[in-house]
RNA sequence: GGCGUCGUGGCCGAGCGGCUAGGCUGGGCUCUGCAAAAGCUCCUACUCCGGUUCGAAUCCGGACGAUGCCUCCA
């Protein structure tokens, strides 16, 4: 196994319940599926911390210089919900109460998340394919299943016979420590139950009513595909019959996740995910977010602000922050209390960042930066603990800090490194967005300000405090604020 | 009912057998014309009850409480 820059990396697999030392398939070349969104409606903000999880772990391994190539699939059909058999597709449905073509729905709401994805700095996927461009290979997947005998049909619909995989020794449940006669036990009646053999038989392929409009031949007759195996058609299309690791959140694990290695194993003999991985869900003031409760808020009215809940807009860069400050396998409970001090933390390791560009250097150093840097890539070696990398970056600060007021010595090699490791941890790992570097306003800012600290600082030679502090409380009720130093003074905004 | 996860200081959160992260908040000091910023420093917590151990927030058992899935959900 060849290490990538001298690391080695520990994933925590839902498979084992284990943290596992990660070695690809293929040296050097990693296949990463993530499960993303039924685009009926807006993106969830729980959503976007799954996804923004995924986002820290695939530049994590970019990092590292492997080759990744990241799945993560659009689903615009199939998706049931299970509240009566006439309109139970959420897109059909949602087509209906907003009066629109389901295409269109499902246009809306991709543009909808695209956008709230872009605002938080995410970098987009190699591939974003989508279940409807994919109804051919779905077909195909579930024909070589009833071939296989792991499926039926009945009515038109095609349906995955979980004994009978079990009767080969294929163990369903395994990723969730269910057995078979369990559930047997515990399955409720549902509707559309009776074309099934099974209660806990899955569709794959489902007839479609005459009500139904998003609706595909089939030999079978006229239907759509069942939402478990969109992604074992795609992934295996783009990723092979089996790859290394495969995301998605908790809620997913059972029954899709189940299905998806069902399907899988059925399949192609072989189980198709090396490493599962599982996000924690977000709360609100300790209570789970949902439209039922009104205990919900949307990515875009948390950063665009009044709303209930948050008592002003908070940058897309610190609600990114927030989230990365808790570990992706943690439950996160968010709150204009952990938001204000997460903002406040953000500030700090913003202006430490902006004085990294000051610090002289000397012929020693009297801070050991290499072992620091490596503790950085420690932490996200084991299962990518950004809270730990998080903590790491502030004590990084704080030797800017201290570097900065000469408390402490630093060799021009020793700063380069503090200076790669901080910027590239912060910018490149946890994808906050540098502003610094696209603002072509800054300079004109930076003149103005610089003026009025010099006509300040010479009203202070003068002892006309009414002047100076006049400036210096002005400009901090624009948001910009000094900082008198040894050195003279500094601003930040 | 079944399968899980979790309960950490004023708040958010790491840690998961000994040396007790980090951020925010609050107190003190240094610096300052006064501040702010920055630095140093203090406040030292692990739901409860048993057990294992020289030693437990960390392991085991039980209670209580939260929460996820089992039915659409990241």
């Amino acid at each position: 196994m060849q290490l990538y820059k001298n690391q080695t990396l520990k994933i925590y697999n839902s498979l084992s319940g284990e943290k596992e030392i990660f070695s690809p398939i293929t040296d050097g070349t990693i296949g990463m599926y993530v499960c993303g969104p039924t685009v009926y409606s807006n993106v969830h903000l729980g959503n976007v911390r799954t996804f923004m999880s995924f986002d820290v772990i695939y530049r994590y391994l970019l990092h590292l210089d492997y080759k990744v190539r990241y799945v993560r699939n659009i689903t615009d059909a199939g998706h049931l919900t299970d509240d009566g058999d006439i309109e139970n597709d959420r897109f059909v449905k949602q087509s209906r109460l907003e009066k629109l073509e389901p295409m269109e729905v499902v246009q809306k709401y991709t543009v909808d998340f695209h956008k709230v994805l872009d605002l938080f700095n995410f970098l987009p996927p190699n591939i974003e394919p989508t279940a409807t461009g994919h109804i051919l290979e779905q077909i195909e997947l579930t024909q070589k299943l009833i071939d296989e005998g792991f499926a039926y049909e009945s009515n038109g619909s095609v349906y995955f016979d979980v004994l009978e995989y079990n009767k080969r020794g294929l163990n369903y449940g395994e990723l969730n420590n269910r057995n078979v006669e369990e559930l047997l036990a515990n399955t409720r009646d549902l509707d559309g139950q009776n074309e099934k053999k099974n209660p806990q038989d899955f569709a794959l392929w489902k007839h479609a009513t005459p009500a139904h409009i998003m609706r595909w031949n089939s030999p079978w007759g006229e239907g759509f595909p069942g939402w478990h195996l969109e992604c074992t058609a795609m992934s295996t299309k783009y990723l092979g019959e089996q790859f290394d690791i495969h995301g998605g959140g908790m809620d997913l694990k059972f029954p899709h996740h189940e299905c998806e290695i069902a399907q899988g194993k059925a399949c192609n003999g072989v189980s198709p995910v090396r490493h599962w991985m599982h996000t924690n869900m977000l709360t609100m003031n300790g209570l789970r977010m949902s439209k039922s409760t009104g205990n919900y808020i949307l990515p875009m009215e948390l950063i665009e602000g009044g709303n209930n809940f948050f008592e002003k807009p908070f940058h897309p860069n610190v609600v990114r922050f927030c989230f990365l400050q808790a570990h992706y396998r943690s439950v996160l409970d968010i709150s204009n209390d952990a938001m204000v001090a997460s903002e406040k933390g953000f500030n700090r390791l913003m202006e430490g960042l902006q004085l990294l560009n000051d610090i002289q250097t000397s012929s020693s150093s009297t801070l050991d930066i290499s072992s620091w840097s490596q503790s950085c890539y420690d932490a996200m070696n084991d299962d990518f603990n950004t809270p730990i990398l998080i903590a790491l970056l502030f004590e990084g600060i704080r030797f800017v800090n201290l570097l900065n007021d000469k408390r402490e010595s630093i060799t021009s090699a020793d700063l380069e490194l503090l200076k790669t490791t901080l910027e590239e941890f912060t910018f490149e790992v946890l994808g906050i967005r540098n502003e610094k570097s696209s603002g072509n306003n800054s300079e004109k800012l930076e003149g103005v300000v610089e003026m009025l600290i010099e006509m300040r600082n010479e009203a202070r030679a003068n002892k006309n405090w009414a002047l100076s502090d006049e400036i210096r409380d002005k400009l901090l009720a624009l948001g910009i604020q000094l900082k008198d130093g040894k050195e003279g003074t500094s601003f930040s905004v």
